[in-house]
DNA sequence: GATGAATGAGGGTTCATTCAT
DNA sequence: CATGAATGAACCCTCATTCAT
């Protein structure tokens, strides 16, 4: 609740077009933004449609106009995010990221941890919504599947195939590799963004930290 | 959904007592069971009691003749597993984990892994509740960060002091190598629990590997 | 308005008994009586399940716990006097009508409008209700044609084959024959119901009248 | 549903004229022509404002400006057909049928059928919409008694006292005969339009032997 | 004249919970 | 101990209508 920027941030960028590119209202901006606030703070079933009307400063009845149901709201809120979060890893875009990338893996890693984590600390908030709500909507967990899993499995895969062909990486399946790699960075993230989200923290430091446990792991030698 | 077992199996052995200790009701075990099925299913706000009822063949007033509220009814199906999971890490026990602990690194976190690796399949269910509901509920998180998140970390801050203090384990400080040791073991959880649930894997092979990851990186030489 | 029965009466018939055969609660009586003079007056659309409850003197929700649906509430109310209304028709009851009839086609239409008569003023709302609603459902409009209209023109086209070869009645094809009884009849009950509801009438002069000019029509000569 | 021509046609002759007597937009044209279509399918309860501007192509507001409210639609689409449907009766029009009325019964209804069963044709679906509200429009049903009902009364009067002079019709009271010939054209009009829409008839053999029903009855001598 | 965003009352329905039996 | 009828608040959503543009 402490280090998140307000959610307008980055709905600023999507102020002036909706999913069917007209105009957004100025309340269906605020109906974005309060439903931001309450489904992350209470879950989706969790949710009135009439608290979040209330907190908009706007009658029920105008979410309805915009948002055919309550999921359409939901799913409009989770959707352009999706979208963009994966935009990077296909359009070879990851501009600062992929350009110098396949130079020295440590300064990759590197910049792909400062840029996604950006990403998060951008987004948390629909973030947290998608991961809460995945579990209860199939079609979201298969979208998921498919844009994220597949298409970052993709990207990364290139990349270890290329440091494993350099010989600078160990020879054990990708798949192992990706989920490690991960698996070590979303550690990293959920601490300071869940766990402990009030307290500082030098995120170059930790960055660098992990990115030095994921090359050479715990054991000294 | 194909891995785990019936939660029957462990809550037999809580067959024959609740929290007031008295004994458990053939009906009120019939509750539980329905309860954790459909909370893990739809979430805890996304369940309805009637439905609840209807699973455990039990009349609607039935529940509450037990569980005072909807949410007494969650945190009675939680907080038993919450005190089991992290009795071994208090009790010394761990046994088969902990009497020859000191001796070996790689071999305490490979049975280490096995053991929790059990545990979660067995409790599958309850835990994927625990998670999901976890956001919602302040005191869940307050609970589990006091029960699970300090005592967890104690028990490990000793085991990396010791591995430390013998030369074994880089000199990073202790939370950062409890985080990357956790994450990289949720990671391959997670993989095969929820993203894979499906797919077969070879166990043992690919603990090994994660502990060979976590021990040396994925960077050659 | 004025000269019905309150529905009370038929419905008493069936107080013991729903649809699965449970018996009926005094408040599910009251939801259906009430739920009567609302549709009747104000049309299935323009009623409101609030209204009903209200007049009912029950809570709202409990008229939803006895009918999953408003519609379902519409049906339970129609479908008994569809069904008990054709009665008669198959099962060769009719009794004071049918066991007498064959014998003079004017004394059998005499004894089968008075029958008819009481039904009608018997069950005059729902009825009503019936007959407004068809234009709007289909599956009534269907179970309709079916029930009532196979039916009884089976029955009446025996009638009036048997008075045909009788020499009796005039040589046009049944269905005409049988849309003019009926349509007779029809308009002489409308009149009386619906028309001048207030207006106090010789029922039994009127009733003759009409089979007069059934028989003989208004031509003199 | 098949066999009645489209509103379109009978609703041109009102095109440049509304009820205070200004030219009908296009618009208000288009706005008519749905909400005829809908009332007649849904009912006047059963539908939206809404839909009808949609299938109008019209912007809801649109409605409100030209019909106060959605009763004023309403009532506007059932007066003009009322008005149009007893003036013939009023003005000594009937033009075909009148000027050689007093001549021979038969021919007289054989004519008043084949009129009045085009008018029915033509307005089919504003005839549906008001018989289907009358029942929920006390003032409908006034209006209705009014105008059809007295001014129809009263000419079918004159007709029928002149032919009981003459001899040729029975010595019943007049609305008796009234109730019964209308009775059974209504019957053979419903037959048609309603119950077997689908089904093609010849028509002047239909009326013919209603006609003939109506003149002599159904007994053979 | 036409638009369509906005309203807020009310629609049907679900829900956790109570209580007499 | 168990039931299930009853509750009434709250739910999501629709509606006729208004009004600034």
């Amino acid at each position: 609740m402490s280090q998140q920027q307000p959610v307008e941030q980055w709905i600023q960028q999507l102020v002036s077009l909706d999913d069917t590119n007209r105009k957004m209202t100025e309340k269906q901006l605020k109906i974005i933004q309060a439903a931001v606030e309450i489904f992350a703070e209470k879950g989706f079933a969790g949710s009135s449609t009439s608290e979040i009307a209330q907190r908009a400063g706007v009658a029920e009845g105008t979410i309805f106009r915009h948002y055919k149901t309550k999921k359409d709201l939901l799913l409009s809120i989770i959707e352009p995010m999706t979208r963009e979060f994966i935009a990077p890893f296909i359009l070879n875009e990851f501009k600062e990221v992929l350009e110098k990338e396949y130079s020295n893996l440590e300064d990759f890693l590197y910049a792909l941890a400062v840029n996604r984590l950006e990403f998060i600390h951008e987004h948390f908030k629909v973030i947290k919504i998608l991961l809460q709500e995945i579990p209860f909507h199939p079609e979201l967990k298969e979208e998921f599947k498919k844009q994220i899993g597949i298409k970052i499995y993709h990207r990364f895969s290139e990349i270890f195939e290329y440091f494993k062909n350099k010989g600078e990486v160990i020879d054990l399946p990708i798949p192992v590799l990706i989920r490690f790699l991960i698996s070590s960075f979303i550690g990293l993230f959920a601490t300071h963004f869940v766990l402990l989200p009030e307290q500082a923290w030098d995120k170059e430091k930790e960055i660098r930290n992990t990115i030095q446990l994921v090359l050479h792991g715990i054991a000294l030698k």
